[in-house]
Formats: structure tokens, sequence, C-alpha cells
DNA sequence: GAAATAGTGTCTGTGAGACATTATTAA
DNA sequence: TTAATAATGTCTCACAGACACTATTTC
């Protein structure tokens, strides 16, 4: 049963003489924020090596933002998901395919991007350490990972009529091996008897391209968020690994130092214990876990 | 300093320069799925009325899915963001603009608008019951608010070399005061040893237009979550209510009833008792509340 | 007085924070 | 033997679930 409408159309008609509106289009592309968690050398081979949060970053070799650091990412294609295009930037530039992807949220402020008008719809990959192989393609000519730090620099609370301005400014340090970027982002809730809006700003920013450094905090909260009840941190692990170093990336994560008994019974659930130890540590051996596949709710 | 690009050109010559390709660009929908909490008809005078969760949804008036129902939502504008966008449609449909607004998610599934490239950036709008005043324009010829139900359907779990994959099917009923829409959605976890991935799809689908069926689950299941540990639940009321009153909206949010004396321990720092009691009611007279502006935390 | 909701008191079990204690390895 | 980590035990406090009980209004 065809239904006509108000032109009396079919669907089957309709669908002939569409066109696409020749109103103006945005581009869209699909940035990424790829978080590994790496280890910091340590001289005193009886100590345990730190663990440090790190995000890749790729040196703009053009213009606009010529010479500073951007997101991995790029425009989303004809016939391909925004998904998959942000799997595929992935693949291109880390060599991996099968990592934990979610998307975060898509920026579209005016004027983010000066060429043209372009959204962002961001994702945050969380790869183990072992996986990681920087592929040095043309394109990804100067990539580097970047030790991510992101803290409250300050806090505060205006009364309106009826309700307030919250303001938290947060300060975003970024740290390769040769180099330090900085920004400061700032995070705006607005409270009135009947709504609440949050919104996002970059109050400075040194080194990082376009909005990436909202971006990335962004991310950061996403992941410290989910941290606390998902086993999301455990995309970030290899497959094998003791429960101090699943710890230390929870505390990394975190920017906090946790109870080694209190975590233990909180993780207890979502990890299997096997029969393998460490060997060769300079103190006693730790049991070997792997992540548990079945249910845990 | 000017820094040049491999071309040798600086940022200003680069922008002047500049083009944007002629490759594809998709449209980009902002979508809205707007709450809001209606009370239903109670005969008995002494009885509380049930509170019941309503979403607002237009019937299309022209291909594709003519006929068939639809969020309210229209297409992003240059110099608009896609907040910017959904609050418009929201004050043209609804006529409020002080509401709750909060981005959920981009889908961008191909060939989910079978006439051309279009993503949706989805929003969930919380409007209070009292706000509510449907325009009748042209556009909205049709709107309607649908009680909504999303319940679990079935649940398997199959095992597969070093992990499982989960899928979950839920049913999604909405009813208008003439009509009743039904879809199900499946939403299917792959977990492996190294990654996790979800994904939704539409399993069957009557009377609702595009994939919205999918926005529409996943506003439920944001709106479930963030009830628990937010005051999120607060957009939904009026300047006063009472205590029940709001266990009621947290109970029809969540499908789930909650015990009356824990529910007022939770949300006691979330409202500001005030001197007004309701009245008139076949019982005793209930203490008013409002939203609590201080800080909680 | 009856029928309803309003509002509070209290027992119990769970789980996280805090801290202490024992165990085990490599150099 | 020592310096480190591994692993577990247990006390306490906060809080949610459960249920009982009292209070107050309108018809």
């Amino acid at each position: 049963m065809d239904m006509l409408d108000h032109n009396g159309l079919t669907e089957r008609e309709f669908m002939e003489q569409y066109r696409a509106g020749d109103y103006e289009r945005p581009s869209v592309a699909a940035d990424m924020v790829i978080f590994t968690v790496t280890e910091a050398v340590e001289d005193n081979y009886r100590k345990l090596p730190e663990k440090e949060l790190r995000i890749l970053l790729i040196r703009r070799g053009g213009h606009p933002y010529l010479g500073n650091w951007a997101l991995p990412g790029g425009f989303v294609r004809l016939n391909e998901t925004t998904e998959q295009a942000a799997a595929r930037e992935l693949g291109e530039e880390t060599g991996v395919d099968d990592v934990y992807l979610e998307q975060l949220y898509t920026f579209s402020d005016i004027g983010r991007d000066p060429r043209t008008w372009v959204m962002s719809c961001s994702y945050m990959a969380l790869v183990a350490g072992s996986q990681i192989e920087l592929k040095a393609g043309d394109d990804a000519a100067d990539a580097a990972w970047f030790k991510v730090s992101h803290r409250l620099l300050r806090e505060g609370k205006e009364l309106t009529g009826d309700g307030y301005v919250k303001t938290q400014q947060y300060e975003l340090s970024l740290y390769s091996h040769e180099e330090e970027l900085a920004a400061v982002v700032e995070r705006t809730v607005t409270a009135k008897q009947t709504s609440t809006a949050t919104s996002y700003s970059i109050v400075s920013n040194d080194g990082l391209a376009f909005d990436h450094a909202k971006i990335i905090a962004y991310a950061i909260e996403r992941l410290r968020g989910k941290v606390n009840y998902t086993d999301i941190a455990l995309n970030l692990m290899p497959k094998l690994f003791t429960l101090t170093e699943l710890q230390q990336v929870y505390e990394v994560i975190l920017d906090k130092e946790l109870l080694k008994a209190a975590f233990r019974r909180k993780v207890a659930d979502l990890v299997v214990e096997t029969d393998h130890y460490t060997e060769n540590a300079g103190h006693r051996p730790s049991r070997l876990y792997r992540r548990n596949m079945e249910d845990y709710r």
C-alpha cells in the first residue's frame, strides 16, 4: 500500500525526484584521544617502575597551527561511519586494530577550525602498552606519546538570582621526551531553578592545535569517571598482569593513591587468577591475573 | 614570526588560497529526545495520581517514513553549533527555552536516512511538566507526547575463543492517547581479551521513523544511569514539589519501586524544605521542597 | 471513623577506608 | 641479611535495604 505525500507522490517517486538541498554542509572529522600506559625508567633494580598515562599527538606539518600538536584523526568519508573512520585512523597511526573505542562528544563550536566549517566527532581509544608500534608514515612523520596531567587549578562559585555559576579551571599538561605543552580548560556550570547547563572553554593554550585541549580534557574526565564503576581500565592492560600493576594503572588515571587491600577487594570480580608468577624481580614474585570474561554482576 | 609551510606559505597566505575540498560532506541534524513527566488521571479523590514518563514525537508529513513518528529535530545551519540547533528546535516545538539539554551521541550509520548522507547529533532535554505548551506550528502539525516503556526482553551470552558476545534485547513501547508504537533494540557487547565493543541495532520497528528507536533507547539508558548519581531528575520537577512526587519521578524513570525512607535519605542533600504545604488532598498535607542550589559534595 | 498519604525510627548487612601483620623473593 | 614487594586479616564507620510505627489530613 503506497502512501502519497502532499504532492501526491509515492515514496519511490519521491526518492527519484529528491535532490539534496544546496545549503551548506559541515565537514565531519573523527578525532581520537588514544590512551596507553607506559613505564618510567627506574634505576633501582628492586623498585617497581612507575606507570605513566600517555596520549598520542601528531605535529602539524601544515597551516593552520603549523608546528603545533594535534590529536590523530581525519575526515569521515562517504559510506563510512564516524566509528569506522576513527578505527581506520587508529590503524593507520598505531598499527593496532583490536582496541577499545568509545565515542566521546561531538564538538561543533563555530570557528573551531579556521579553514572551514568542521565538526569533530571525538573518540577515546585504550591501547595496551605492548600493542603499540608507531607507524612512520608520511602523514605521521612527527608523532609522539605525551604524558598527561590534568589537575584542578582554581574553583569559584557565584550566586545569581535563582541559582549559581560555578567555574572550575583545570590545568592540562603534556610532556613528551622533548616537549612540554600546557593549557587551561575552564568548565562552567550554570544552574538555575529549572535547568543546568555545562560548557567548556579554553582559557590558555600553549602548543596544542584547534580546540584539542578541550577534547583531551573531556576524554580524561570520561576515563576517570568510568574507571570507578566499569572494568574499562582492563583495556589498558596486557593479557597477563599483576594486581599491583593494575592498581598502578588505576592510580595514574585517577591521579590518586589507593589502598592495596581495598583495591584488591574492589577488582576481585574483574579478574581471574592464573598459575603464573612474575620472575626475577628484586623481591617476592607476584601472581599474574587475566581479565575475567564471566559475568560479575 | 611567521612560520612557512612546505609550500613556503605563511598562515595568512595559506588561508587566502585555501578552498574546501570538494569531497562529499554529510548533513548533520540535531535530534532531540524531550522528556517530561505527566500525571495519569485518577478517579479516586484520595489517591495520588501516577506519574508517567513521556517524550515528544512528531508525525512525519512527507517521505520517507510518511505517517511514522519521528523525534523533533532539524538540520544544523552554518554559524550555529549543534547545541544551538537543538535549543532552537526545542523552542520552536515546545515554546520553552530554559531547559536542561545534554548531548547524547552522534549516530552515523550509513543509510540511516534513505535520502542522503545524514548524521544525527542527538540530545536529551528535560522539561518540567508545567512548562509545556505545544506549539501548533505547520511543521509540528501533528505532535504528541508518548508514554515511554523500555524493558529487557531477552538476554543471551555466547562464549567465543578468547571472550564472549552478550546480546540484550530491549522492548521499547510508546503510547500516546491515540497510538501505540513498538520497537525492539538490541545491544551487543563483544568482549575479547584486549578490547570491548558495544553496538546497537534495531531488531523490529513499528511506527518509528529512521533509527529513532535506537536514539530513544539510548536516551532512556542515559537518563536511568544519571538519575542514580546526579540531581538530573530535578530538571523534571516544578519549582515546588513534594518528596513523594520526586520519588514518583525516580520510580517512573527507573521503572522500579523505591523504599520511602531510603529514598528520602538519598535525596536529602539535593533539596531544601520550604514552609509551604500541599492543600486539599484527601489526606495529610505534604511539605513542599525546592531544589538545593548549594553545594552538596 | 476510614482511607489515604506523610514522615520518622531502627535493625542489619555490605562494603570501603585505614592500618597492621605475615610471607617471599633476589641480590 | 636486607630491601623491597606480595598478600591477607580485621576494626570501624557510613550507608542502603528492609520494615515497622506514628502523625495528620479530608470526606
